[in-house]
RNA sequence: UGGGGAGUCGCCAAGUGGUAAGGCAGCGGCCUUUGGAGCCGCCAUUCCUAGGUUCGAAUCCUAGCUCCCCAGCCA
């Protein structure tokens, strides 16, 4: 074990234990360019999103990539905010997506901006005009859809295709100076308007937008359109590898095209496949629909699939890089189960959690022949993976709490934990054995009554051996907690699976989150926000920001492997 | 229908003419004071289909089939 898995808070990509390192085509052709010294065999690459959402699973894959393949070959990586379209971002976005970089464990080279770049943009953009390459064309947005033609036909030529290099100057400066309204023209790159690649059908370079940058505030009113903004900016960069998502590679002509037209450093494109799961949805404007019409509260809803809501349910960065780190690069579209991503989040949440004891559902019990007023002290292990976590005491007394699901009245086939007249082993405590059950005018069941073992004590000489052991906490010791549980998002694998009419907002799962009033054990006091816990023999949960002093609050993050669960289900 | 991309186990994925890695899931078993964790074992005679080349094909050729992307002044 290397110094970094010990670190019980890793926060860097180093400690990522599964090989980052894994062979994909795209490391392929790294090594390569390295071996035929393409670039002098130094590699770049860039992380470039765009701020108009948060950052979700699917760009984590993406962040790995890029920063984990320039890292292993010595090379750099930029991050840089493809904000070319004022109308839909926004700082706050810019501020949280370099949170959630870091936060994953990366640190960029340098921090750049689209808009960093747009006067080189409008140079290069009046340089193509003079080569004849580019003109302002003045169709609404409705006929330069017409003229474009479809899959099968060709497009016309606008009829202002063939204004003279003079009046395509004096038109296009006019229009970086605010006197045209938004919409009336738009600078185009004078192609092919019968290429079978749509994108080459004289694609639009400008918009006039008149509208407040919130980078460059009101200095523009002409706005450059993705295609003639990215691969520019990437060969400002020199970024040599260029990662994108497959729906790009009809672009990557274009990117070429623009880059040899201006004879600029030969960035080049590789398009790989976007991340999909099951019970997610992935689109950044369907993830701000759901926060906008409030259907969860807010990006970092512990539901959601962006990096805030995964940090805030207690996933880690380690577990995110872990998983990632396990998917495959290539080209096939395909959608990984969401189990993939569980098993690495209880991977590490296994190695690194504390383990402590909580009642999620409560039941009261009294041990009839235990001293009233003593109380124990039992010793109890922080972290049976991790000698070094220690031990802790937890008080022991005559009336406990058990989880409501730890006893049943009539035991169906294989439950081995209480019923009436049956035994089982208190954690860290006795065998207690069920004499009488109590319930209150409705027939609910609100007491048990038990007897004790007192030669049973862990620890002790007793070799008496039970079928179970189950988790308690005192009653009188124990501290109420909120507990937040919760289920996928969605009810279908595939939330965009819907009937005529609906959207995916259908889908949603009604259940997904659930509040219990539970009862935890003493030593969770003092515990913070972002503290991680095993809720032992329930699962992993994390402290939520919203404890407050006398409050507390966690989320589940997940579920432990249920054995029992799995059996119950196939008896059904 | 034009162009581009892709089809290997339930899911992801190695493999690039020499006789189908691995992970997740699943299924058995061991162990266990977490029905947790861990450990052991099983899990594609076959690679979208059909022909062909070859001593030999997932890999080469031919013809089909299926899926994804492109007709934003979004990225």
């Amino acid at each position: 074990m290397n110094a970094a898995e010990s670190n019980p808070t890793p926060t860097e990509a180093e400690s990522t234990t599964e090989s980052a390192t894994k062979s994909n085509f795209i490391r392929d052709i790294m090594i390569a360019d390295i071996e035929s010294g393409k670039h002098g065999g130094r590699i770049q690459t860039r992380f470039p999103p765009e701020p108009n959402g948060y950052l979700h699973i699917g760009h984590a894959k993406a962040i790995c990539l890029d920063f984990g393949l320039a890292k292993e070959f010595g090379g750099k990586t930029n991050l840089r905010f493809d904000d070319t379209n004022p109308s839909k971002e926004d700082t706050e976005y810019v501020e949280a997506i370099k949170a959630d970089v870091q936060w994953l464990g990366f640190q960029w080279d340098g921090l750049f901006y689209a808009s960093d770049y747009f006067q080189q943009l409008y140079d290069w953009a009046v340089q193509l005009i003079k080569a004849d390459k580019a003109y302002v064309c003045d169709l609404t947005a409705d006929q330069t859809r017409e003229y474009r033609g479809t899959l099968t036909e060709p497009g016309k030529d606008s009829p202002y295709r063939n204004r003279s290099v003079e009046e395509n100057l004096d038109l296009f400066e006019r229009m970086k100076n605010g006197e045209f309204p938004d919409g009336s023209r738009t600078l185009r790159a004078k192609i092919d308007m019968a290429s079978s690649n749509l994108n080459f059908r004289d694609p639009v370079m400008y918009r006039i937008l008149h509208m407040e940058h919130h980078q460059t505030g009101n200095e523009w009113c002409i706005y450059p359109m993705y295609d003639y903004a990215h691969g520019q900016s990437d060969s400002i960069e020199q970024v040599t590898h260029s990662m994108c998502t497959l729906e790009f590679d009809n672009n990557r002509p274009l990117y070429n095209w623009f880059i040899e037209q201006l004879g600029i450093f030969p960035s080049q494109q590789y398009e790989f496949d976007r991340l999909n799961l099951t019970y997610t949805i992935m689109s950044k404007r369907k993830l701000l629909k759901l926060v906008q019409d409030k259907l969860v509260n807010g990006w970092d809803d512990p539901r959601m699939p962006t990096l805030s809501g995964m940090r805030r349910r207690g996933y880690t960065p380690e577990a995110i890089r872990n998983f990632c780190a396990s998917l495959g690069v290539s080209k096939t579209n395909g959608t990984t189960q969401l189990q993939q991503l569980e098993y690495y989040v209880r991977e590490d949440l296994n190695k690194h959690s504390l383990r402590v004891a909580a009642v999620l559902k409560p039941l009261k019990v009294m041990l009839t022949n235990y001293p009233d007023d003593l109380v124990e002290e039992m010793d109890a292990v922080n972290n049976p993976e991790d000698a070094s976590a220690g031990t802790r005491k937890v008080p022991f007394s005559k009336t406990l709490y058990i989880e409501q699901d730890d006893f049943r009245e009539v035991p169906p086939p294989k439950f081995y934990r209480l019923s009436p007249g049956k035994e089982v082993r208190l954690r860290y405590g006795y065998i207690i054995k069920c004499e009488e059950v109590i319930k209150d005018a409705d027939g609910n069941i609100v007491e048990l009554r038990c007897t004790y073992d007192p030669e049973t004590r862990s620890g002790g000489p007793s070799t008496r051996k039970v079928k179970a052991t189950i988790h308690w906490v005192s009653a009188a010791h124990a501290l109420d907690a909120e507990v937040r549980m919760y289920d996928t998002l969605f009810t279908k694998e595939n939330p965009e699976e819907v009937e005529e009419g609906q959207d995916f907002t259908a889908n949603l799962n009604p259940n997904s989150l659930e509040v219990l009033t539970s009862k935890v054990e003493p030593s969770l006091l003092d515990a913070v926000a972002g503290d991680r816990y095993q809720f032992e023999r329930m699962g992993y949960f994390c402290v939520d920001p919203n404890t407050a002093p006398g409050k507390l609050v966690f989320n589940k993050t997940i579920g432990l492997k249920d054995t029992w669960a799995k059996i119950e289900q196939r008896g059904k």
